[in-house]
DNA sequence: TGCATAAGTTTTTTT
DNA sequence: AACTTATGCA
């Protein structure tokens, strides 16, 4: 096995110890005492309560590197867990940054999920999985849940298969297997919750596969089952450090606490006020309970804050102030007062839009006194994801560069999904699920009848759906077309496993690294038997790209989008050959698929300077000079599904989510709302955030909406920042209604441009290319008096007053 | 079986 | 409003 068996590390780390302890440590010297102390205090439980933007990865790193230099722990001994692989990979390249060469051989670098499918993959065995199991995505989960509710005789529509999901994760979250799911929760999904997350937990095994949770779940079941196998993991992590420690669940934290209890040298990191995934598991009541947990724990305040104004914190913390049983910490911060928090209401959530858009304009060439920002120092940071399409309308109307930040994933595309599903099949012929995603994709004429047919002869058989397929055939039960193209895909799929077999044994190709990413080569051992076999050198041999090409095209998927007349099939047919470019970066198809069942964030690499626009969540971690936090509103932020199924906990867990954004900024922090949006299709008007209420007036100025209290957008501050936030009582606000209803749909920078021009009228004819401020390009189809009938590009034909149109060429922007 | 249309549902956040 | 899923028909 791997370097679990050395035996003198311990020797070697006293001898060391000391011949390295002469090094220079240059690294502490630019660390500020708290954060010094982070560092150095390496032995004993610590709890690094590090606010925003108080330089903790840069602590955490220097950890790390402490250890390492001072050589009181090898590489391979330091176990340090993170959330996202982005987080995992940054903090690679910092400890080698600052240990002046590559950190390699930090294996045990990772996310919790990454270290956990590491470490099952050795131990699979002991909860009856083969050491090369698949991990499902959503989908198959879904898929999967969804046979066994309609087996069970459930109502799916009254009882959603996406509801268990729901429910069997949040049990997994608690660390909970079907046996130990505590009798209150046995009225779930209709009483027969527990009942089905047994059969579904049977099922995985048979598949050979699990769920995400089951990750976590399995260890912490192996750990506590088997004492030996969780000693041997305790005395080899001799440091532990867990980044985000306040997003951890329960099954997380049993998982650590199992592995700490040994040289308990855990140091966690992590901020109560940040913590903003409860919503899936998280347990804020970890770090708030780590002190009793680890008794003798060491906690160190990481206070200064080096990324954002003095009125950015206060308003921040003026927000923070609101919540109860927090462990207290107070930012502050050497830098300049800067601009105060800007506070701005509007009409409706496409006037807030036009205004991000105008203001994110302005701000190129600097404006209202403050200094020029880039596209890329700006970003939109909204609720929900909904929320961004305005955004995406407008810019995209003006043409302003935006990069969304996080949004569908690469790998959780149709396409995407599709093809891996073809790959996974060749790999394991035994995967059920990934059959049943591709019979019929392409169209093969096999419908519902004919897979029936396949699953009845599969299980009367006892053979996966493949095999099943195959009898199937052979016994003429699937006859016709459908019977010739399933024939056709069991022999391909025949055909390109021998193929991916013969691959496999090329061997000696060095594993390359993905995004600087380097490929996890301790797991290639599963495949160091077959290695060995000797091949025909005169045998056919394709690599696994060139197979990855043969799979999707002779398959038929490819043809299957080159014959797609939809707009969407240039782009899907540039993710599959995307996809199998990336596979250049891996050693076969095997390690790709299991990168890719981890990998959930999405490196985009666009060029050029860009907004970006995400959701708060997204957001935690980044920072910017400038942000924008709109759609303030009661219900959309707080969101009301959140205080309605959370309650108090879950207001605290959104005015946290509020924290996270302001804190986001550096130098400019706008916050807006508006008094109508549309939902679901329909309108519907909403008071200012409660949390708008909660900023310190001293810290925020009331900008006013060009065109409310008169236009030029000079800053005017209104006495009283409540009877702003309260607008609909507000004189201003009843002024701006008034004013709003005679105006139309009119905005500023039009009433500027467009000298109200009555000659319009005339000047338009049909056919001619026009612009609109709101519904963008489109062509006259007709006049009638002041109303010209445009039928526009992407809303549709639309009868609207002359003088909001612009000749085409006459555009003003 | 597969397509077109109708009905029903959604919008919180994701490793 | 936009999307998915169910239903009826060719």
């Amino acid at each position: 096995m791997s370097s679990f068996d050395d035996s003198d590390a311990f020797e070697s780390a006293s001898l060391s110890a000391r011949a390295m302890a002469a090094r220079p440590m240059p690294y502490l010297d630019d660390l500020n005492s708290a954060q010094r102390e982070a560092v150095e205090r390496l032995d004993g439980p610590v709890l690094m309560l590090a606010g925003a933007g108080t330089g903790k990865t840069k602590a955490l790193t220097a950890r790390i590197v402490h250890l390492l230099n001072t050589g009181t722990a090898r590489p391979n001994e330091i176990l340090a867990v993170t959330f996202t692989n982005k987080a995992a990979r940054e903090m690679k390249n910092r400890v080698g940054r600052m240990l002046g060469q590559p950190a390699e051989g930090m294996p045990w670098l990772g996310t919790f999920h990454s270290i956990c499918v590491k470490l099952l993959r050795r131990h699979a065995e002991l909860v009856d999985l083969k050491s090369n199991f698949t991990i499902l995505d959503t989908d198959d989960q879904l898929r999967l849940l969804k046979q066994l509710v309609q087996a069970a005789g459930i109502d799916d529509k009254r009882w959603p298969a996406r509801m268990l999901s729901g429910i069997i994760d949040d049990w997994k979250n608690r660390a909970l297997t079907p046996d130990k799911v505590p009798a209150a929760d046995a009225g779930a999904y209709n009483h027969k919750g527990v009942e089905l997350y047994a059969q579904y937990q049977r099922r995985l095994i048979e598949l050979n596969a699990v769920d995400f949770g089951d990750l976590l779940l399995h260890m912490v079941t192996i750990f506590q089952a088997h004492e030996d196998v969780l000693a041997q993991y305790q005395r080899w992590f001799r440091y532990i450090l867990v980044d985000e420690y306040q997003d951890t669940n329960v099954a997380q934290y049993l998982w650590l606490r199992l592995l700490a209890a040994g040289h308990r040298n855990i140091c966690c990191v992590g901020d109560d006020d940040q913590s903003i995934y409860g919503w899936r598991g998280a347990e804020v009541g970890n770090i708030l309970r780590f002190e009793k947990d680890f008794p003798g724990a060491h906690v160190v305040r990481l206070e200064q804050n080096y990324r954002s104004t003095p009125h950015i914190l206060a308003a921040a913390s003026g927000v923070i102030r609101g919540n109860q049983g927090r462990l207290g910490k107070e930012l502050w911060t050497e830098a300049e007062e800067g601009e105060k928090v800007r506070l701005i209401g509007h009409w409706d959530g496409e006037e807030e839009a036009r205004w991000i858009g105008e203001e994110i304009d302005a701000m190129q060439g600097g404006t209202r006194g403050m200094r020029a920002y880039s596209l890329d120092e700006m970003a939109i940071l909204v609720r929900a994801s909904h929320q961004m399409r305005a955004f995406e309308d407008r810019f995209l109307t003006i043409g302003l560069p935006y990069k969304v930040i996080g949004g569908p994933r690469f790998y959780e595309r149709m396409e995407i999904r599709d093809a891996m599903a073809y790959f996974r099949l060749v790999v394991s012929p035994e995967d059920d699920l990934a059959f049943e995603r591709i019979v019929n994709t392409p169209k093969r004429g096999l419908g519902d009848k004919a897979q029936q047919t396949i699953q009845m002869t599969a299980r009367a058989n006892g053979v996966p759906l493949v095999e099943g397929a195959r009898i199937a055939v052979e016994e003429g039960t699937i006859k016709g077309k459908g019977g010739g193209a399933l024939r056709e895909l069991i022999e391909g799929l025949a055909r390109w496993r021998a193929v991916a077999k013969s691959e496999l044994t090329l061997g000696g190709r060095r594993p390359r690294s993905l995004l600087g990413e380097e490929y996890d080569a301790s797991f290639r051992q599963d495949n160091d038997d077959e290695a060995v076999i000797e091949r025909d050198s005169n045998e056919l041999r394709y690599d696994h790209v060139e197979l990855a090409q043969i799979i999707l095209d002779e398959s038929g998927y490819t043809a299957m989008w080159q014959n797609d007349k939809t707009p969407e099939a240039p782009g899907r047919l540039e993710n599959l050959k995307e996809l199998v470019n990336q596979l250049d970066n891996f050693e076969n198809l095997q390690g790709f698929l299991e990168h890719v069942s981890l990998i959930m964030d999405n490196e985009q690499s666009e060029e050029g300077a860009k907004v970006s626009i995400m959701t708060l969540h997204a957001a935690k971690g980044l920072e910017f000079p400038a942000v924008f936090l709109p759609g303030w509103e009661d219900g959309l932020f707080p969101s009301q599904r959140s205080m309605d199924e959370s309650g108090l906990k879950g207001l605290e867990e959104e005015r946290r989510l509020a924290y996270v954004g302001i804190t986001r900024a550096e130098e400019v922090c706008t916050i807006s709302f508006a008094a109508n949006r549309r939902v679901f299709g329909q309108w519907q008007n909403a008071l200012p955030s409660r949390f708008i209420d909660e900023l310190p007036e001293d810290h925020v100025e009331v900008l006013t909406p060009p065109g409310l209290y008169g236009s030029g957008g000079v800053a005017s501050t209104i006495d009283s920042r409540v009877a702003e936030a309260n607008v609909y009582n507000s004189p201003g606000w009843k002024r701006l209604q008034a004013r709003q209803g005679e105006r139309g749909l009119s905005q500023p920078k039009e009433s500027r441009n467009t000298v109200i021009d009555l000659t319009a009228v005339a000047s338009f004819t049909t056919g001619e290319r026009v612009f609109h401020q709101k519904f963008g390009y489109g062509a006259v189809t007709g006049i009638e008096g002041d109303k010209v009938e445009v039928d526009f590009d992407k809303a549709g034909t639309k009868k609207v007053v002359a003088r909001f149109l612009s000749a085409k060429d006459d555009v003003p922007f």
